[in-house]
RNA sequence: GGGCGUAUAGCUCAGUUGGUUAGAGCGCGAUCCUGAUAAGAUCGAGGUCGGUGGUUCGAGUCCACCUACGCCCA
């Protein structure tokens, strides 16, 4: 009934097999279809306008893990769709490198509506390939998706604005953007870095600013009115290389705990910092007195300039020319004392002290015609420098000036020096809920969790403003139209309400540039009403992704309220940043809760030398080449069990093929050694019906079905922790047990010819834990888990195609394992005590082998008895138990246990620290050391209350202490004459006396095996019979050879399936092998009876 | 410059509330076992647990500072 199974697999080739049946039969949209209970997923969209990499197998494989073992619970996943991220600067300088543009002047003459169309069709380029991709990779959803771009998409995102604006959350506020006053536009951050030279010749020059003696309205007064008039007529200095920027202070910033100090210099009176004093003025300067920079907070000072407020501003100066305290002033160089210029790039700081924003150089990067009469109007702003300096110095505050060396951005594309430059831009007032994002996150589930309240939780308590527009065109326009003099706007919320506005359907417009900005309308009182240039950030787009997927609220409202917020998303860790971010801030805005309940947090894929990948470097490793080569479950299972999800990993193809060995083939072996035993037998899984009860079951058989169940128990408990790393190594920890612990141990039960219970019970606990298996293994490695589950279940036949008659029996069966029930842990064969018992067991076989090999002797020589103590009593009993295996496994005759009674060792004792050291504290030295004095017949004493569990008094210094049994460990010395090993309070002594009937024995096996490697070499079949001919070497050896025979003659021939057994030279034709015994050698004829 | 993270064997990584001799896999060398296995077992070489200082009876683990790398931000 079982499919036979090759121990040769190509797993490539058997998942392409998977991956057909899978889509001859629907089972990704029946699995999609399927369950009751919602669970709410979020799929993070991806830009399809490149290829996709190994960092998307890695978010797709853990998005997909989770997904399925919801499935498998019988949850009704909702969301499990594609969705496409199709807007941004991303896709527009695709485009525009396909076009061989520079900018947005090549993007307005070529036409915007042409233009979109191409960025339209980028998007789509790469389609295909991801969708293969996707499938490959086992990644299951929908590809009913959801794309950016689309006018149902944008409509509510609208909404959305629509929403902000009726609460008044969006506002217009200047943005410091680099701008390039040549090309007329902002560059984004990454053309930025293009252009970026870190060895620009600039003017450095110290600027002096007179103490007016006045205060800036509300400044504090503890004693500053006094320090006030004292600093009256003395000079702040401060430090710059931008001296046209100087027209526009409005403020000196210091440090708040710094040191400042007030000098006497060349005949005035300065004040900087007091550690940048040598620094600044190099020698000749005295030091007057000293103070905190908290301390100068509050101080005016007499501007050197009038700066220009922006057109329309209203500022008010009384809040200017003041000295603050702000975190973004160093003591790295210049004074101490920062210009501040908000207007040219020191906005924030601006914005936190309620500075007014003042300008003195225009966008074309000319100094403004108001500073007609200094003469340096119309100048370009890097040559107003020389002339401002000028100025300065004529009036005698500048303190002295030279040239310097540094960090400078310019045009990418025209090389010109670029301006930090405050436009007016559109915000979103997330500062206002800063609280409820805080507080909102507080509730998310966050693997890792440090993120939490780190890198997530810092950037919330540090909000900022969202800066929603870019100056650009391919994205969601921004729904705010506003009249000539911009004194009215209007925010649109829904295309009805357009229609409404312009009087006619618009059904069939695309809401996209230009088409959008092509509608206006007369307003009677404010005149024509004009849409703003701006498109939204994408990231906004993204962000409100569980609104906008269902084009919520106008269609899809009883879905949208069941699909929010998320149970589960998974990304990237630089997301936080990011869609992570925007998902929040959108949620946390509109409806006041989290968009998602758990977050997987990913980190980077990098290559094998802990480098980023990158096209530059040369080092990608594509997810093509990997997956040919070793298979998806292979990758997929390396990306589980690698590293915690959130660790960035170091990525090599050698690293997959070590999964791909160490579980994967152990995995297939395991079931492919049952397949072929259990159709060899005919037994079926029906077959527990006929009679195998409990009582049948061995405690080996109790023992690996205690185990799944604990395995079940403790996957299902990670899973639902969301805990992917520990629940994928607990499986191969599994695995691995079941192939070289039962199976190894359990060979015999498999092969022998009688049909018995014992076999039976055998085959169903193997069969069991494979079922069992490949269910928990399925949201891991699908399309291994899919061929084990399949034939297991008697769901394929011989061409694997049809169905068997199992299945016909019983049609409830599901057809894939990705439509089977998750398993339930059985409580009944829960067994810790086993667990533990065999695990003592095996430290106990290890031990023993290590004794063997310090003793030079190999297994396969019986010996007459091992010694052996286990650390504690209930280790002890579990030795007890598996005494059988234990002599089996050691090939020893008896097991005997080294207890107090017996006085052939010396006992040793150690504190129990994890108990003692609370108990005890400082004085566990000299406990330590009582302990360690004890010795003899007191010392045998001691182990005895102990091995009973009676306490023990102890003379520790001048008191007597109360052990407990449990708070002292017992170690006791080797028996004299025996090979022994030991650790973790466990003890193995050896016998190493070998008498000559175990010798006999030794040489028995010694025989058996070697004949059996002959039938192997000769290419006999298992069941092959054999006449059999020893020779022997020489003398001594035919005398062991004949005592050997005498007492094992039979047991050779039994084991090695020989007719006849000859001693003497091989008959023609034999096959001959030579095996070396003691210092002889025997020669083995096999031939075919 | 700031925030977060990482740093443990040649390589990839574990290391639970501080506790006894810091582990696994791969690789290397040796030996053994094997009629499911491409496997397995044992031993060996390989560790200043990034550094310095501190807390503690006791620190890979907690604290401070420093260094290197990564991500994000400026």
């Amino acid at each position: 009934m079982f499919k036979p199974v090759e121990t040769s697999v190509s797993f490539p080739q058997l998942e392409e097999q998977v991956l057909a049946w899978w889509g001859a039969n629907q089972i990704v949209e029946k699995s999609l279809a399927s369950g009751s209970k919602p669970f709410v997923f979020y799929e993070g969209p991806p830009t399809a306008n490149g290829r996709p990499g190994l960092h998307h197998v890695i978010s797709r494989t853990f998005k997909d893990i989770i997904c399925r073992y919801r499935a498998m619970q019988g949850y009704k996943i909702i969301g499990r769709r594609e969705g496409w991220d199709t807007h941004g600067l991303p896709v527009e300088i695709e485009v525009e490198k396909k076009l061989g543009f520079s900018g947005k002047p090549d993007i307005e003459k070529y036409g915007i509506a042409e233009f979109n169309a191409r960025c339209r069709e980028s998007v789509w380029e790469y389609i295909q390939e991801w969708q293969t991709f996707t499938k490959r990779i086992a990644y299951w959803v929908s590809e009913d998706g959801y794309y950016t771009y689309d006018n149902k998409y944008i409509e509510s995102l609208w909404w959305i604005f629509g929403q902000l604006w009726g609460r008044d959350l969006l506002f217009r506020d200047y943005k410091v953007t680099m701008h390039c006053p040549r090309c007329g536009t902002s560059l984004s951050d990454h053309e930025v870095s293009q252009g970026a030279r870190d060895d620009v010749d600039d003017p450095s020059v110290y600027i002096k600013f007179r103490v007016s003696g006045e205060l800036a309205p509300g400044a504090g007064n503890h004693g500053l009115p006094q320090r006030a008039a004292s600093l009256q007529g003395a000079y702040m200095v401060a430090w710059t290389t931008t001296p046209w920027t100087l027209p526009a202070n409005v403020a000196l910033a210091v440090k708040h705990e710094a040191t400042y100090a007030e000098v006497e210099f060349n005949g005035e009176r300065l004040v900087l910092a007091e550690a940048l004093l040598p620094q600044a003025l190099g020698e000749g300067y005295t030091v007057l007195r000293t103070f905190k920079g908290n301390d100068l907070v509050g101080l005016r000072y007499e501007k050197l300039f009038s700066g220009v407020p922006g057109p329309g501003d209203e500022v008010d100066l009384e809040t200017a020319y003041r000295v603050v305290a702000d975190e973004i002033v160093t003591m790295d160089d210049g004074t101490g004392i920062v210009h501040i210029a908000p207007a040219y790039g020191d906005l924030d700081v601006g914005r936190k002290h309620g500075l007014p924003t003042l300008f003195s150089v225009d966008l074309s990067g000319m100094v403004m015609p108001e500073f007609g009469e200094l003469g340096f109007a119309g100048k370009f702003f890097k040559q107003a420098d020389p002339d401002i300096t000028r100025n300065l110095k004529d009036r005698g505050l500048l303190l002295k000036s030279g040239r310097v060396r540094h960090y400078y951005p310019f045009c990418w594309r025209c090389s010109t020096p670029l301006l930090f430059y405050a436009k007016r831009s559109w915000y979103i007032k997330t500062t206002a809920f800063k609280a409820d994002l805080v507080a909102n996150n507080q509730q998310i589930h966050w693997v890792p969790e440090h993120i939490r309240d780190g890198r997530f939780g810092n950037w919330l308590a540090n909000n900022i403003d969202w800066a929603i527009s870019r100056e650009r065109y391919w994205g969601t326009p921004l729904p705010i139209w506003m009249n000539p003099d911009g004194s009215h706007a209007e925010c649109i919320g829904s295309l009805a309400e357009l229609e409404q506005k312009v009087g006619r359907s618009l059904q069939d417009l695309d809401l996209h540039r230009p088409y959008v900005d092509e509608l206006t309308w007369e307003d009677p009182q404010h005149g024509t009403m004009r849409r703003i240039p701006d498109v939204a950030d994408c990231w906004y787009d993204s962000g409100s992704m569980p609104v906008a997927q269902w084009h919520y609220p106008f269609e899809n409202k009883e879905l949208f309220e069941s699909a929010h917020p998320a149970d589960y998303i998974c990304e990237a860790v630089d997301q936080t940043r990011g869609w992570f971010y925007t998902l929040h801030a959108v949620s946390t805005l509109l409806f006041d809760r989290p968009a998602f309940n758990n977050v997987i947090c990913l980190g980077h894929i990098l290559d094998e030398h802990g480098q980023k990948m990158s096209k530059s470097k040369g080092n990608i490793i594509t997810p093509a080449e990997v997956i040919d080569q070793y298979g998806v479950d292979a990758l997929r299972w390396y990306l589980f069990t690698a590293a915690p999800p959130g660790n960035p990993r170091r990525f090599s193809g050698a690293l997959v093929n070590e999964s791909l060995r160490k579980f994967m083939l152990t995995l297939w072996n395991t079931y492919s050694f049952f397949v072929t035993y259990a159709s060899l037998d005919g037994w079926e899984p029906g077959d527990r019906g006929q009679g195998i009860g409990d009582s049948d079951l061995t405690p080996i058989d109790r023992w690996a079905l205690a185990r799944l169940n604990g395995l079940v128990r403790d996957v299902t408990a990670s899973l639902e922790a969301y805990e992917v790393f520990p629940a994928a190594r607990a499986i191969e920890g599994f695995v691995d047990e079941l192939s070289n612990w039962y199976v190894r141990r359990n060979r015999r039960r498999f092969w022998k010819s009688e049909g018995d219970a014992d076999k039976r019970a055998a085959y169903s606990t193997l069969y069991t834990c494979l079922l069992t298996v490949s269910k928990l293994a399925a949201p891991f490695a699908p399309y291994l888990a899919e061929e084990l589950y399949r034939n297991l279940m008697g769901l394929q036949n011989e061409d694997g195609s049809a169905q068997s008659a199992i299945n016909n029996l019983q049609s409830a069966i599901p057809e894939s394992v990705h439509l089977a029930a998750w398993p339930l842990v059985d409580e009944a064969l829960l067994d810790d005590r086993l667990v533990a018992d065999t695990e003592a067991l095996l430290a106990a076989v290890s031990l023993g082998r290590a004794a063997r090999k310090a003793a030079g002797l190999k297994v396969r020589q019986p010996l007459s008895e091992i010694w052996v103590r286990a650390s504690t009593p209930a280790d002890a009993e579990g030795l007890r138990r598996f005494e059988a295996d234990l002599r089996d496994e050691l090939n020893v005759k008896a097991v005997r246990y080294l207890e107090a009674g017996s006085d052939i060792v010396e006992y040793r004792f150690k504190p129990n620290l994890r108990l003692v050291g609370k108990k005890y504290g400082k004085q566990v030295p000299a406990l330590g050391a009582a302990l360690k004095a004890l010795a003899g017949a007191e010392a045998r004493a001691v182990a005895h209350a102990v091995e009973e569990g009676r306490p023990v008094s102890l003379a520790v210094g001048d008191q007597t202490l109360e052990l407990l049994a449990e708070e002292l460990l017992v170690e006791s010395s080797a028996p004299e004459g025996y090979a022994v090993a030991d650790g973790d309070g466990v003890l193995v002594a050896l016998n190493t006396a070998v008498s000559e009937e175990l010798r006999l024995e030794g040489t028995a096996r010694d025989l058996v095996r070697g004949v059996q490697d002959a039938r192997k070499q000769a290419g006999l079949a298992i069941s092959d019979r054999i006449s059999l001919s020893l020779e022997a070497s020489d003398a001594a050896t035919a005398e062991l050879l004949t005592q050997t025979l005498a007492a094992w003659g039979g047991y050779l021939r039994a084991e090695t399936l020989a007719d006849s057994l000859t001693v003497g030279a091989a008959p023609a034709g034999a096959h001959i092998e030579t095996l070396e015994i003691d210092a002889g050698a025997v020669k083995l004829g096999v031939a075919k009876a």
